[in-house]
DNA sequence: CGAGTTTGACCAGCGC
DNA sequence: GCGCTGGTCAAACTCG
């Protein structure tokens, strides 16, 4: 088997340009076994060939969410036509706003002395007036709708955390009278299906839990991790937790997300016989991949992963690789990292899992993005009729004014959602509506425009899916604080079904947000064209979110492969 | 020597 | 039932 396998090798220049950051996890890939050796070695090779394009067709099943990454930044159609000079001025404003680097009041002085400049220059002071008035119009209507966002967080946490007191107590209530019930470890899923309102549709907790309360919930016994399946994890998981001693969800606090067996679905109550069967079928395990064009072996995600094991898979010349999270002990957490066998410069990490530790702010970015996914893939991956609508709804909302980039794929047996930085073209190689700026690349933030790809995802994810996440009703850090959400994650999408549209209607509005979208579309789109783009900007101040704690070697993996026959594919 | 990687083997699910 | 495939384990190995 020939080692440099599945994944090509790069200039290093145009490495070091896109990569400065260091990875702390380096996938084992060929060329090399360090970090730091790769970093010397990886060459210049000419895109790999397309090989099994034919033989690897995209998930039939994905569903496609034309979203439009041409984020309007202004709602107002009778808007002016922008010059090529309002771009730039327009962008900065709404990435400063974004951003919140600069406060408001610089922003908007500077925004009246560009509007005061630029016109004169060019003799449209006919509209001066008009357009400063509708800048401030804009201004005052952005101010508002913030004050009516942070109004709608508000009761939202604080809705929030009467339910869980509410939920708690009825919890507390079940524990008493059953305190022999062996099954006590799902007391969340017997306090839902007693209700019988709440479908556990949140099988699966992708990114952050609250405490590591549950660290000892480990993958130690290879007995259950022989036992799991995607279907047999609904019993499994819970199972495990109760058998190891380990913290029943009586007994955690926490909630924040659910109590997951290791890489596991928590078993719904038997005595929930009103659950949704389909559903519970149907969701299993949830996952979040991320297709990014990374040469980097693997993205920088904030956390720490051991290797376990590489395989080929079928129709990928590359080999797949498996990783655990060694952040704490018995972290459920694994993620796959394979390149695509299309493209060999896509990067696909799918995370699963959810981590039961506190985690680095690094690593919170990217844990927020994969529990957002899932989570709102799950709160929509119902099998009812407006599963696809559903589906729909939450990939824009996951990345509202991204161009093809948030897929849900309800093929078996995992229930993906798919977040494809790939497709996005060059902003500056838009065809833009006339009516929408363009996001000259640079004005990305400094983070964006300089570092890797790879190295960005945690925050572009994060921003993207911050606000989105607060309606969401998965709330993320949140669990950490509250500590005892842990009946949210079912709770919470119930709220959904029952008010789809109030929920559809407050993120659209969030999403609505031109600065937000535009902040965003800047945001992915220079980071997906840094590599093709010379003229960063932001070739300073490189933010990435990497971690300085090297958990391996950078090992390099050959491309053998460990079982069935499947090694013997050369790369 | 400990941590991490490699890799052959094993297991389970799934389709035929 | 059988074979294929994905996922994982764990002994051997590598490296600092």
């Amino acid at each position: 088997m020939a080692k440099g396998s599945g994944l090509p090798s790069f200039d290093p220049d145009h490495r070091i340009r896109l990569f400065p950051h260091n990875p702390n996890v380096i996938n084992s890939f060929p060329e090399d076994r360090h970090h730091h050796q790769y970093r010397h070695k990886w060459k210049l090779a000419p895109p790999p060939p397309m090989e099994n394009s034919s033989s690897s067709p995209p998930p039939p099943t994905t569903i496609q969410f034309p979203v439009n990454l041409h984020c309007n930044h202004q709602d107002d159609q009778n808007q002016p036509l922008p010059s090529p000079s309002d771009h730039k001025r327009t962008v900065i404003d709404e990435m400063d706003f974004f951003s919140g680097k600069k406060d408001d009041d610089d922003d908007d002085n500077d925004r009246k002395n560009d509007l005061i400049d630029e016109p004169s220059e060019h003799g449209f002071k006919v509209n001066l007036a008009v357009l400063q008035a509708e800048m401030e119009r804009m201004n005052a209507e952005n101010q508002r709708l913030r004050d009516v966002l942070n109004q709608v967080t508000s009761n939202y946490n604080t809705l929030q955390m009467h339910l869980v007191t509410l939920m708690k107590q009825q919890q507390q209530k079940d524990q008493k009278g059953n305190s022999n019930n062996e099954e006590n470890d799902v007391k969340i899923e017997h306090v839902n299906g007693k209700e019988g309102t709440v479908v556990p549709r949140q099988f699966m907790d992708l990114g952050l839990a609250p405490t590591a309360e549950h660290d000892e919930h480990s993958l130690s016994s290879s007995d259950e991790q022989r036992s799991r399946s995607p279907i047999n994890n609904v019993e499994a998981a819970s199972k495990e937790y109760s058998n190891s001693g380990g913290v029943g969800r009586e007994d955690s606090p926490d909630q924040g997300s659910q109590i997951w067996g290791p890489n596991k679905v928590p078993r719904v109550n038997p005595t929930a016989k009103n659950v949704d069967q389909a559903t519970e079928a149907t969701i299993r395990k949830a996952r979040v991949s991320v297709r990014a064009r990374s040469e980097a072996p693997m993205i920088t995600d904030g956390c720490q992963w051991r290797k376990y094991g590489q395989k080929m898979a079928k129709g990928n010349p590359c080999p797949r690789a498996y990783y655990r999270c060694t952040m704490a002990a018995g972290c459920p957490v694994r993620k796959q990292v394979q390149r695509c066998a299309e493209d060999r410069t896509i990067l696909i990490t799918t995370y699963e899992g959810n981590h039961n530790h506190p985690l680095p702010p690094a690593a919170m970015a990217m844990a927020s993005t994969t529990s957002s996914a899932a989570r709102m893939l799950l709160s929509g991956s119902m099998p009812s009729a407006d599963g696809l609508m559903n589906s729909n709804f939450l990939a824009r909302a996951l990345l509202p004014c991204s161009s093809n980039m948030a897929t849900i794929s309800a093929s078996a047996p995992f229930p993906t959602v798919t977040l494809d930085l790939t497709q996005t073209p060059n902003p500056l190689q838009f065809q833009r509506p006339p009516n929408q700026f363009p996001i000259p690349f640079a004005n990305a933030p400094q983070n964006f425009a300089a570092a890797s790809p790879a190295a960005l995802l945690p925050q572009i994810f994060s921003q993207a899916l911050y606000n989105q996440s607060k309606f969401s009703g998965l709330q993320m850090s949140q669990d950490l604080e509250t500590g005892q959400l842990g009946h949210q994650p079912q709770s919470l999408p119930q709220m959904h079904q029952a008010q789809p549209s109030s929920l559809a209607d407050t993120v659209t509005a969030l999403t609505a947000d031109p600065s937000f979208t535009a902040a965003l579309a800047a945001a992915i789109t220079s980071i997906m064209g840094s590599g093709s783009q010379p003229n960063n900007v932001g070739n300073t101040n490189i933010n990435v979110t990497t971690t300085t704690t090297s958990n391996t070697n950078g090992s390099v993996s050959t491309s053998n492969n460990n079982s069935n026959g499947n090694n013997k594919s050369a790369i």
